[in-house]
DNA sequence: TTATTAGGGGACAATATTGTCCATTATTAT
DNA sequence: ATAATAATGGACAATATTGTCCCCTAATAA
């Protein structure tokens, strides 16, 4: 569904909001042990989250990763998907057809329509801050 | 969504059950033009696709690829997805969780579950026959 | 002003996926 | 039998993705 590199993304920012709700500045080590990652791989997914301006960063001691209440409330999963993966999975065709539509569709355009459809509104209306409060609340967890 | 050799093998097989309700048998090349897909590789996914008793085939003069009439209703998009990518896509937890579920779910656990189930019906529901004959209507179509 | 802390970023390495090349085998028709 | 046809299969190459290493920069505190 997605790539590493999204899920990794998607799992860094929800547990860095969690801990911003509280206050906390998370360092790279600390997310990567929240959401058990590699760490030098997860330092990358972090600085393209802060150029996406979806997080926010900050150096030296007393330092590390943020995101500001009012961030966490705007930005939904589908920020983050598309920092990492574009619109392919909720925009592209099914099979992979450069040009497919209503008037000319791919085999399964219309079945996959209705799926693609659902994605991308549950992409658009999750937002970090819910998911980092249900993270919060011992309802999720972001680690097997 | 898919992997490239799952688009490939999808594509492939609609295309050869088409071919195969006229009583015609398609060589490589004649499959690779409808779906304008490179020739090797495609062979690589057709071997795949008859070792997993999802297509026939045919050496020699007047050879090549078909899927009888019962295979074609019997095989559905979900046999294809899984011999190319297993069934991480519609199994799998969206985050890549190892165990992931009602009780112990990620963050976005609950919500991708309707999603996934959307998917996975659609996937089992749809069988080759059915894409086949739309495409021998004009209803759809293989290339862009 | 210096040691320490913590993120930034470039180069590189491992792996998976996608794609190519070429020789071989099986089948059919002449 | 032989030539032509068409799939089979192994080795290899290109590319994308994932992951690592190491040094640099910025900020803080002593």
């Amino acid at each position: 569904m997605f790539s590493k590199a999204c899920e990794y993304g998607i799992k860094s920012t929800i547990y860095i909001a969690e801990q911003s709700i509280d206050g906390k500045r998370v360092s790279i080590k600390e997310v990567t042990k929240a959401i058990n990652s590699p760490e030098a791989y997860t330092s990358k997914i972090l600085q393209q989250l802060k150029k996406n301006e979806i997080i926010s960063s900050d150096k030296g001691p007393g330092g590390g990763f943020s995101i500001d209440n009012i961030t966490m409330e705007k930005i939904t999963l589908k920020d983050i998907v598309y920092s990492f993966d574009g619109d392919k999975i909720y925009k592209g065709c099914g099979l992979g057809l450069n040009q497919c539509n209503a008037v000319r569709p791919c085999p399964v355009h219309h079945e996959f329509a209705i799926i693609r459809d659902g994605l991308t509104r549950l992409l658009e209306e999750t937002t970090i801050k819910s998911l980092a409060l249900q993270l919060q609340g011992g309802l999720s967890f972001l680690k097997a």
